[in-house]
DNA sequence: AAGTGGGTCAACCGCAACTGC
DNA sequence: AGCAGTTGCGGTTGACCCACT
C-alpha cells in the first residue's frame, strides 16, 4: 500500500479548476477515483465537499431570502439537525450553507420565535399526515444537486417520510420569491458557473491575471481504463 | 491604533450507511 | 453473510472579516 501525502486545508483555484474538470469528464459520483486519477493530493472526501459545497454549477450563492429563511425555521423545528433533508428542500443550498446559517441566524430567530408563539401551531400548514408529495427541487438530471450518490441515492428514492410534508403554500413562496430575485440569483452564481468543458477556459481573463493551465495527472492514463470500463 | 467579540464561511473529523466482491 | 472500500451526514473547528470600544 503506497500512502501518498494528503494536502489539507484551503483549496486554490488551481485546484478548482483540476477538480471541476474531472468531475465534468467522470462525473460527480466516484470520488475516491476521481481524487486519485486528478492528481490532486486531497481525499476523495474532501473532493465532494469542495464540489458539492462551493463548485457545484446549481449552487445559489447569497443571502437568504426571508422565504427560505422562514422554509429553514419550519423545517428545522419539524426534522431538527438533518440538515442534508433539510437542504434538499431548498434548492441551491447545501447542507454546510444551511447548518452555519441556523447556527448564527435561526436560532437566534427561533428562540425568539418560541418566546412569542410556536412556529406549528394547530393552523400550522404541515402535518404528519398529508399526502405524499413530490417535492424535492431536481436538476436536468432528475436528482438534486445535492444528490451525488452514495448511500443516498437510495435513501432518496425510499425516504418517503420526505414527503410527507404537505408543503404547498411554502413551495409557492419560494417561487414567488425567486421569479422575484431571479436576477440577484444569477449574479452571485458560483465562480465556476462558467466554466465550459468545451474550452476548458475560465471566464478570467479579464486584465490578463489568470492563464490557467491545466494540470492532467500523472494517472490520467487510468481515465483509458475507466473509460473502457464505463462504455464496455 | 490596538484589542476584542461576534458573525460568516470553508473545511476537517468521526461515524454510520451503502456498495460491491 | 461478511468484509473492505466508498460515500454521506452532522458536529465541530479555525481563519478571516468587521464593527465596536
Amino acid at each position: 500500500m503506497v500512502h501518498v501525502e494528503t494536502k489539507k486545508g484551503p483549496w486554490t483555484e488551481q485546484e478548482d479548476v483540476q477538480l471541476v474538470f474531472y468531475v465534468n469528464l467522470l462525473g460527480d459520483r466516484r470520488w475516491d477515483f476521481i481524487a486519485k486519477v486528478s492528481g490532486l493530493k486531497r481525499t476523495g472526501k474532501s473532493c465532494r465537499l469542495r464540489w458539492v459545497n462551493y463548485l457545484h454549477p446549481d449552487l445559489k450563492r447569497g443571502k437568504m431570502t426571508p422565504h427560505e429563511e422562514r422554509l429553514v425555521l419550519q423545517l428545522h423545528s419539524r426534522w431538527g439537525n438533518r440538515w442534508s433533508r433539510i437542504a434538499r428542500k431548498l434548492p441551491g443550498r447545501t447542507d454546510n450553507e444551511i447548518k452555519n446559517y441556523w447556527r448564527t441566524h435561526m436560532r437566534k430567530k427561533a428562540l425568539a420565535k418560541k418566546k412569542t408563539i410556536s412556529p406549528f401551531s394547530s393552523s400550522s400548514s404541515f402535518s404528519l399526515n398529508s399526502p405524499a408529495r413530490e417535492f424535492t427541487p431536481v436538476t436536468e438530471n432528475n436528482r438534486s444537486f445535492y444528490d451525488t450518490g452514495g448511500r443516498n441515492v437510495l435513501a432518496n428514492n425510499i425516504d418517503k417520510s420526505d414527503f410527507e410534508v404537505d408543503m404547498d403554500e411554502i413551495w409557492k413562496d419560494i417561487e414567488l420569491s425567486e421569479e422575484n430575485c431571479n436576477f440577484s440569483c444569477q449574479l452571485m452564481a458560483s465562480p465556476t458557473w462558467d466554466f465550459c468543458l468545451d474550452s476548458f477556459l475560465w471566464p478570467m481573463d479579464i486584465e490578463g491575471q489568470s492563464k490557467m493551465v491545466l494540470p492532467i495527472s500523472d494517472n490520467f492514463n487510468s481515465l483509458t481504463f475507466y473509460n473502457q470500463e464505463m462504455t464496455g
